[in-house]
RNA sequence: GGUUCCGUAGCUCAGCUGGAUAGAGCAACAGCCUUCUAAGCUGUGGGUCCCAGGUUCGAAUCCUGGCGGAAUCACCA
């Protein structure tokens, strides 16, 4: 059983005994004793010190007393309103030795009747390429699903496509007018950059007409309506829902560029899914639920023939779901999208990854499907996650201020291989190891950076100031890692480790304590992330892991020490801390290599 | 303007279900490689936790009100 288990129960039996009346469990609070005092855990006593009517010193000693009749409590000490609890060193080396033979520590096991949830992720539009915020996305959704994957639950990984629209119908036209019936074979382009460049020509033609239209006394908004552009590209959209036979044709050619583009860097950045939906074919549907929706007279139809949800009722306002020429709208085919899938999945929970600008989007879109009756509705969880900034603000796209996913892919893969060639890391090993580790140290600084942060908190990115490899990085943790799978090796080579030592004669220094409570919270932590939805719980531990680790290896002769039941031990401890470093960094996505 | 989120060291971030003297990294400076990988370790300096009230034995954390920033409120996605 786990020490904070322990405590806890002996405290309400001490409780019991005495008759008093704990009314909550959550009064018996524990928490890591502070570095300054001596001891492994701390009780806190206020709670206590108004039941019993004793002062915070008496309540601690009798407390102390108490527990210290435990086998796992070596000492304690009252401070202030704290009891500090020193655990025996047998538990540690007890806890070390079994979570060192257990390769699915910090793994819940797979039940037979699991929790089945969806995640969406990654949802891009396919008339550009993949910038610094979708990599967030996609880093996000992948880790979060590998998260609750570990939590036991049956994960299926999703894809929506954001392949129609106005936006997609820009970029086809661009490539009309000036593309020169070349493809990005012939300009030696990934697909998903050349018609981005598309999308780039059309935004910049369709500006110059407005403004000359603004020049002649138009007003901007008229003129953005009014420009021939735009108004050829509504033509466009017009001819793809009538399923003109050319315009499908070139609009699948375009998408098919961005698919394989797309895949690249899907693939570098080591993301998959199970399933991937396409709006073009999930926005039927959900015209078909809001026509269903209207004979129910759950919505609404204006005289212009606009279709509406009336939400005023819940706080929210009027909003719009078909437009008065009959076309969808993009809440329309998430209506769609979220019917599709609970068909497909029967789901107990459907998450979307989904950037905060869009909380109000599924605010409104939960309430709908509520109000259209489906009894599920609540089973859609945003997981909503901030927006990723430079330093003189948000990305725009329209204004070319975003950093281009390949391309900062790219920038790492140079400089992660710049210093390990200065650093003569990699030298006598095969080009193509190299190679590889060198994108898993690339790959790992720039997953860990993104992940690292809350979520739900806005980050900012420095272009300027390249992400780091030293300190609370990737790389230093896939250090940690190499150096341990080092150590291991060398360890075997001289003789292997046997399977039984005394766990109860060692006496363990603060560093490898602190070592094997970080190891032990693991588990927690692993649970508490996939509840929050945090891969950053994970990485804020695996980082306090390796730093503490790097201490004690520092401190501590591993494979050099001689007392062999010490030695032993430490060996376990090492071991344990490269798997959990391993499956800690694996749940954020991020390899770890054996050697660096 | 309404709603939501955010404000912690020069910079990037932890800590937030209330607990002891608020922590890391980067940047700056000073040290440590004949010994298990120095992408490491050690030390120094750096704080009005935006402000003001309130609740509490105890507030960076909870509540109220300001100030500052962001998002959203589209017949855009």
């Amino acid at each position: 059983m786990r020490i904070e288990n322990i405590i806890t129960g002996a405290v309400k039996r001490f409780f019991l005994e005495k008759e008093f009346h704990l009314s909550d469990i959550s009064v018996v609070q524990l928490q890591k004793t502070r570095r300054e005092f001596k001891g492994d855990i701390t009780l806190v006593l206020f709670p206590f010190v108004r039941l019993m009517k004793k002062s915070p010193d008496e309540v601690g000693h009798e407390l102390g007393l108490y527990l210290s009749g435990l086998p796992e409590i070596k000492s304690y000490n009252v401070i202030k309103g704290f009891l500090n609890l020193e655990i025996q060193h047998s538990y540690w080396t007890g806890f070390v030795a079994e979570a060192a033979a257990d390769d699915q520590y910090g793994q819940k096991n797979k039940q037979d009747k699991r929790e089945t949830v969806l995640v969406e992720f990654s949802s891009p539009n396919t008339n550009k390429p993949l910038h610094l915020g979708h990599i967030r996305n996609n880093l996000l959704g992948y880790s979060i699903s590998l998260i609750l994957e570990a939590n036991g639950m049956n994960v299926k990984k999703v894809n929506l496509v954001n392949d129609r629209g106005i936006h997609i119908c820009k970029t086809m036209l661009a490539w009309q007018k000036w593309g020169e019936n070349k493809s990005p074979a012939d300009e030696g382009v990934k697909g998903d950059h050349f018609v981005g460049d598309m999308y780039v020509k059309f935004e910049k033609a369709y500006r110059s007409e407005v403004d000359e239209l603004v020049k002649t006394g138009m007003s901007e908004e008229e003129a953005r309506g009014e420009a021939p552009l735009i108004k050829e590209a509504r033509e466009m959209l017009r001819k793809w829902e009538a399923d003109d036979p050319a315009t499908i044709e070139l609009w699948k050619q375009m998408n098919g560029w961005v698919y394989e583009g797309f895949d690249i860097t899907y693939r570098r950045l080591g993301v998959s899914f199970d399933q991937i939906y396409y709006e073009s074919e999930t926005y039927h549907t959900g015209k078909t639920i809001v026509e269903e929706g209207l004979k129910k007279s759950v919505l609404k139809k204006k005289e212009d023939g606009s279709v509406w949800a009336d939400l005023r009722d819940r706080g929210l306002d009027e909003k719009l779901l078909l437009r008065s020429d009959g076309t969808s709208v993009y809440i329309t085919q998430d209506l769609g999208t979220a019917v599709l899938r609970h068909k497909d999945y029967n789901a107990d929970k459907m998450y979307y990854v989904v950037g905060n600008e869009q909380d109000y989007h599924f605010k409104v879109l939960s309430i709908i499907l509520d109000e259209l009756g489906f009894d599920w509705a609540d089973s859609l969880e945003h997981i909503s996650y901030g927006m990723v900034e430079l330093p003189s603000g948000k990305m725009k796209s329209r204004e070319g201020k975003v950093v281009d996913a390949d391309n900062i892919i790219d920038e790492m893969i140079e400089t992660a291989g710049k210093l390990s060639d200065e650093l003569g890391k990699l030298e006598g090993i095969s080009e193509g190891e190299r190679k590889e580790i060198v994108e898993n140290i690339a790959m790992g600084a720039l997953k860990y950076f993104i992940l690292k942060v809350d979520p739900k908190k806005n980050m900012v990115f420095n272009p300027e100031e390249s992400i780091d490899f030293n300190g609370n990085t990737g790389p230093f943790i896939q250090y940690t890692h190499a150096r341990i799978c080092s150590l291991l090796k060398k360890s075997a080579q001289q003789g292997v480790l046997p399977a039984n030592y005394d766990l109860s004669g060692i006496t363990l220094s603060d560093k490898e304590k602190r070592v094997a409570s970080l190891l032990h919270e693991f588990p927690i932590v692993v649970h508490e992330a996939g509840n929050s939805c945090s891969p950053a719980l994970i990485a804020n531990l695996i980082y306090d892991l390796a730093k503490e680790y790097n201490q004690f290896y520092h401190d501590h002769p591993v494979i050099r020490e001689e007392d062999l039941s010490l030695r032993n031990f430490r060996l376990h401890l090492t071991l344990l801390t490269g798997n959990v470093i391993s499956k800690g960094m694996g749940l954020l996505g991020i390899e770890v290599p054996e050697k660096m």
